[in-house]
DNA sequence: ATGGTCGTCCCACGA
């Protein structure tokens, strides 16, 4: 069995108590992290190897920023989203895992990509176009992959709330980036290329939620949306036994405003 | 309540 989460931590640094605790309570075996906001400089490598994990990161200065953890061997496969040459938002890192088979020693080799989709707000402006663009250079790089018929997670914040149900307050979002039928569409397309949303496979009901604004109260009020998620390639969906939303680090001291969600595969 | 909160970095901007 593996663990695989995603995170999106809103300056590694700012919250390195707050993920160095989640790591230590939640054991994760692979961490697909988003909006570290820092280059390799900044990066607390340290607190995070001596609790066990390998690192790969595609970091950049105050915004953005990507990165893998990972207890198993890690070899990086990319460090931009394919189509976009020159683009420098720091926004996508993928990834091979060798995981070693709990029976006679044989491996698995699993695939994952860490992903931080573009906010997108105010909607209508070059903004928006970016995130639909980027999106559509997701779905060819997801279609691509599904041919290598691996073991394969994409996870991160993809800044998607792919229905009506991932919303605390449905209308006064329906023209937000987050919720707009063009981003829902686009969502929709990339899951059916044949991808599995953890989440959605194991659970029905509704307000599963891993973001909640820091003001207002959103989070007393569990005022949120459910925009992080893990996408399953089929052989991966296969292998699927348990998924969840992780609510403890977002009640703590000094939390990210997401809070990290999880699956476990049988490997 | 013509805002409410953060992080980054020093001035607003992004979320």
């Amino acid at each position: 069995m593996i663990r695989i989460a995603t995170f999106n931590v809103n300056s590694i640094k700012a919250h390195i108590v707050n993920v160095t605790n989640w790591l230590k309570a939640a054991k994760p075996d692979v961490v697909l992290m988003q909006e570290i906001k820092t280059t390799d400089d900044g990066f607390p490598r340290l607190e995070i190897e001596d609790l066990g994990y390998n690192i790969a990161a595609v970091g950049q200065k105050t915004y953005n920023g990507v990165a893998i953890l990972s207890k198993h061997p890690l070899t990086v496969e990319q460090r931009a989203l394919p189509g976009h040459p020159g683009d420098e938002q720091a926004r996508y890192i993928e990834g091979l895992i060798e995981v070693p088979d709990s029976g006679k020693g044989k491996r698995t080799v699993l695939r994952v990509a860490s992903i931080y989709l573009p906010n997108g707000n105010p909607a209508g402006t070059e903004k928006f176009t970016y995130k639909l663009a980027w999106m559509d250079r997701l779905r060819d790089h997801a279609a691509s992959l599904l041919k290598l018929e691996e073991v394969l997670v994409l996870g991160g914040d993809y800044n998607v709330a792919p229905a009506d149900e991932d919303v605390y307050d449905p209308e006064g979002w329906r023209d937000d980036a987050l919720c707009k039928p063009e981003t829902r569409r686009a969502f929709r397309s990339l899951l059916n290329l044949g991808y599995t949303d953890a989440i959605r496979a194991l659970h029905t009901q509704p307000h599963l939620y891993t973001f909640w604004d820091y003001q207002a109260g959103c989070w007393q009020r569990d005022e949120g949306l459910r925009i992080d998620h893990l996408l399953l390639s089929p052989q991966a969906a296969d292998r699927l036994s348990e998924s969840g939303v992780d609510r403890d680090p977002r009640g703590k001291d000094k939390p990210s405003d997401h809070t990290p969600v999880w699956c476990e595969l049988d490997i």
